[in-house]
DNA sequence: CTGTTAGCGCTTTCAC
DNA sequence: GTGAAAGCGCTAACAG
């Protein structure tokens, strides 16, 4: 059996009041006493149950993380930068993986407040905050959540975005500057708000350059590697093909990838090609792709913060935080001349 | 106020006990009676705390798991493995990274046993087994311990683990067949399992085919991007530098990417390369690159298997598990001929 | 089969 | 400043 609180109090010949708060540091204890309580916890080895206290308390010093996959390079850095300055403070994480499916995320919230965590930060799934009744739920039961990468349409939780909008425009800017025309566009679906942004920003440049938006040119489906076989498939085998792809569907990437080589295209001379939400493997790619980096260290990092703030009481703001994306030219992209 | 056990047994009309027992399905309960308690508890949203039970019960359904990193490749598939079976069995899963640093796994440690998780899934840090002592510790106190990808020299605890000799031993022998002879290696530090042992393969190969080892052409250092930097620049700036390399650094490939590209070599005509541990990436570089592949949803799987019947009481047979390693050829190596 | 009872280890009034 | 005591919500003997 463990050393509890009421071992080290009489240890220390003090009572068990006396020496729990000796250990939380209270002022209210004699400096001397409160000394020699920690002494003694130390040598015996004593480690607080972390259930009782949770019991006691109703805080957990636990927190949830769910991610859509841990393929996805944002997804990555999220987790590690949630998981890492959250311990430093003391938290512990729970990470969950909703695998962009509803249903399972209603299951991971639940059983995230079964565990009582004490703070949620969460990239919600698409299709119109299918569960955002739930995590509303949770910030009316005071556990703060935030929303990161995606946010739940319609509530009133604080979320950390990407600048999509922007950055898509940014992205079919640069194409076009180049002298594209025909730019293929392969984006998530538009029930997310990153599928539906960027689509937006890519209509906003065609139409300021005064160019029309022809439907077919332009691939909407999941965030996965399939989707991007059948977009490229679908793009390249028109009768007058893109001459530049934007993939603005991170996932498709690979997918993308793997049509290029199998249709034995070279890249740039062939084919532009710009993709969305930087990876390491992106940059070491031959060409090296040129991408529009959607900051996801940043927004990790700013999701803390506010899940940080949260937990110290600060209220709910409701706002909405956006996190520049910006656009990184490598090798992947060419001027077009018309033949 | 959460509704609890007593809500329920009161508005069951039961007993708090009997509650419990028709909730936990207590096969000495009437079956009416359950069926009635069921329905109420589901009635008010009844969800038990899951702290009191594991202040009672001693078991708090949680699990830890440590990586290195969520950027390795294998990580992130052990990770994702982990989280999606041990949530399915109702259990969830606390992550940590321990950034290959012992001080920080030693913190991660007894942080995850204050926190009584009933079992533990670690990837420990190399050197010697630092930790392995408070891992022993947790077996003690009957926190099974499954090891993955790396091993705790000296200690009984149970380990899935790579074929690494075998697979370093297929890798250079692939070289070798292809007429290679003067094959470099970059490999992680001679005090981690993996290390040592792709470094054993490599020499195994060389000395089979009758080769002197040279010195100069094994490059060790830590699982990280900068050590592929490093290692292939002083291979590649050597008198008569390799003709293939063989990157058995999986952190270090990025770097090594990254040198090849700076020095404008064609692969596999200037460099034949040879990778470990696959990652999707590798599939759809240009070229492919060949890979030993170390079976990461594999060991994940098995770790998991493991720890499910130590879970379910099965005692620790401290013993090893080898999921066997498999040389994947794509398009970054070719016949050697020498001028 | 069901109810009563005794805690699990801790925090926190409330007296002193 | 310190101690006594009352639970937090649950499970598990132990009776009946």
């Amino acid at each position: 059996m463990a050393v509890t609180l009421r071992d080290v109090a009489r240890a220390a010949d003090v009572s068990i009041a006396t020496a729990s708060r000796a250990l939380a540091g209270s002022s209210l204890t004699n400096h001397a006493t409160q000394r020699h309580v920690i002494q003694v916890a130390a040598a015996l080895g004593y480690r607080t149950n972390t259930f009782a206290r949770a019991l006691k308390t109703k805080r957990s010093r636990l927190i949830g993380l769910t991610v859509h996959n841990l393929e996805n390079a944002s997804f990555q850095v999220l987790a590690s930068v949630v998981q890492t300055r959250m311990q430093a403070l003391g938290y512990q994480v729970i990470l969950s993986i909703s695998a962009d499916n509803p249903e399972q995320e209603r299951d991971i919230f639940k059983t995230l407040v079964d565990h009582s965590v004490d703070g949620l930060i969460a990239v919600p799934n698409g299709a119109n905050g299918a569960n955002g009744a739930q995590l509303l739920a949770m910030e009316h039961a005071d556990i703060p959540v935030i929303c990161a990468v995606r946010r739940v349409e319609g509530a009133t939780l604080e979320s950390v975005l990407a600048g999509d909008l922007d950055g898509a425009y940014a992205g079919t800017k640069h194409l076009l500057d180049l002298g594209h025309r025909r730019i293929g566009l392969i984006v998530g679906m538009s029930d997310t708000t990153s599928g539906k942004e960027r689509l937006a920003g890519y209509k906003r440049a065609m139409q300021e350059a005064g160019l029309p938006i022809d439907p077919a040119l332009i691939q909407a489906g999941r965030y996965a590697p399939e989707t991007g076989v059948v977009a490229a498939n679908a793009l390249l085998s028109m009768p007058t093909p893109p001459s530049a792809l934007f993939v603005a569907n991170h996932e498709s990437s690979l997918g993308v990838l793997r049509v290029v080589s199998e249709r034995g295209l070279l890249i740039p001379d062939d084919l532009s090609l710009l993709f969305y939400e930087d990876s390491p493997w992106f940059e070491w790619q031959r060409p090296a792709i040129s991408v529009v980096d959607s900051g996801a260290a940043e927004m990790a990092n700013l999701a803390v913060d506010r899940l940080v703030q949260r937990l110290s009481g600060v209220a709910n703001s409701g706002r909405e935080y956006r996190v520049g994306s910006r656009l990184i030219q490598r090798a992947s992209c060419r001027a077009f001349e018309s033949h």
